[in-house]
DNA sequence: GAGTCGTGGCA
DNA sequence: TTGCCAAGACT
């Protein structure tokens, strides 16, 4: 358990970071794009955008939703004045959407209360929407240079390693925030932080990590053991569940077809869809979608043919979308368990924030709509 | 405290 | 191909 002397574990992971660590994360740098001297603040905006957007998703990913944002919100009024509709615009395709109605929100709170609106402190940040230890610990690091250990997955596999944790992290994280503390450097914090993480994502990789690359290899228990790739210890996932879900892209006389906004909590909360649901045990999928849409838009439909049919895999269950074409019959279709619905034209769709999967449908629908306009030649 | 909440990359 | 997984927070 204990790390040993400390000193030389921080100087040889900064010495390391300084050569193979990265120095290009546009929020991490001042706006000519030269580095920061160290307890020089930083953006607090960009920082807090990028780490809400960091939690469980990946830097190389994040970026160019980050530009995006930035560049329609460059700061918090901006941000505090958009609509949740723009926000989430802006941030369908990159999941866990409730985090963009908490920024939003956290934005709205901290123009309100007028001022410098930046905490700098670990309760003023968590005190926000979205923010939890981890992240409001990675933005004072980031943003002011403070000396607030992190410990998101990254340091919890690289600590599990240096001292060969034996058993799951998330249940001694107590323990775990002690080790982040004991080796973060306090005259350095935002560089040592930025190393550990730097370290953790190219270096002490969750599978197959480069033991041959890494500055702490002699003081690693994992790598001494022979095995560090066992580690972190992780417990058994539940098996994900997986349901068919008949999906209707109904239209009515005038081409235009039917969409519904999710309700603001749950599973893809505040984003638009086509309306559809589960299929049930023994039903045909074309009676699936009938019945949901009586059910959810108390309308009727004429289902017609299959348009696409797709899979697709969230963090806790599998579903296979089968979508036909649907021709509307009668009733004013109802948000019974939406937000809103509306009929749009095709080429209104892409004002509307989609998930992932009703992207694909989209692209599927204007394929066929356009190779229907041009019969086969 | 166990479940819920997205997506794309990768072996 | 299938499964695993990532810079977590909230209930």
């Amino acid at each position: 358990m204990d790390p040993g002397p400390i000193e030389p574990l921080r100087s040889s992971l900064l010495d390391w970071w300084e050569d193979h660590g990265r120095h290009d994360i546009p929020w991490k740098l001042r706006p000519d794009g030269s580095r920061p001297g160290p307890g020089e603040p930083l953006d607090p905006f960009g920082v807090w955008v990028a780490e809400v957007m960091l939690q469980q998703t990946q830097l190389a990913v994040v970026l160019p939703y980050w530009h995006r944002l930035m560049a329609a919100f460059p700061d918090v009024g901006a941000l505090a004045a958009a609509s949740e509709h723009d926000v989430l615009m802006l941030w369908q395709g990159l999941g866990y959407y409730a985090r963009a109605r908490r920024l939003h929100g956290g934005a709205q709170r901290l123009v309100a209360a007028g001022g410098d609106p930046w905490p700098r402190t670990l309760e003023g940040w968590m005190a926000l929407p979205g923010i939890g230890r981890s992240t409001a610990a990675s933005i004072l690091s980031s943003a002011f240079d403070l000396p607030h250990p992190i410990l998101d997955g990254n340091v919890q596999r690289v600590v599990a390693r240096l001292v060969a944790h034996p058993g799951p992290p998330k249940r001694d994280m107590a323990h775990f925030w002690r080790l982040s503390e004991t080796v973060l450097d306090p005259h350095r914090p935002r560089a040592f932080n930025q190393a550990l993480m730097d370290l953790g994502a190219g270096v002490c990789t969750p599978r197959q990590p480069c033991c041959g690359a890494c500055p702490w290899r002699g003081r690693c228990a994992a790598y001494a053991a022979g095995d560090p790739g066992r580690l972190p210890v992780k417990d058994t996932s539940p098996p994900v569940p997986f349901q068919v879900i008949g999906v209707g892209v109904v239209r009515d006389k005038d081409g235009r077809v039917l969409i519904d906004q999710r309700l603001q909590e749950g599973l893809l909360g505040g984003l638009w869809e086509f309306p559809g649901g589960k299929q049930e045990p023994g039903e045909a999928i074309e009676a699936t979608i009938q019945r949901e849409l009586r059910e959810e838009l108390a309308i009727e439909v004429a289902v017609g043919e299959e348009l696409i049919t797709l899979e697709h895999a969230y963090s806790h269950k599998r579903l296979r979308f089968v979508v036909h074409l649907c021709r509307w019959r009668s009733g004013e279709p109802q948000p019974l368990a939406s937000q809103q619905v509306r009929w749009v034209a095709p080429e209104e769709l892409s004002s509307y924030p989609f998930p992932a999967a009703n992207a694909r449908i989209i692209s599927a629908l204007l394929l066929r709509l356009r190779a229907s306009q041009r019969p086969a030649e």
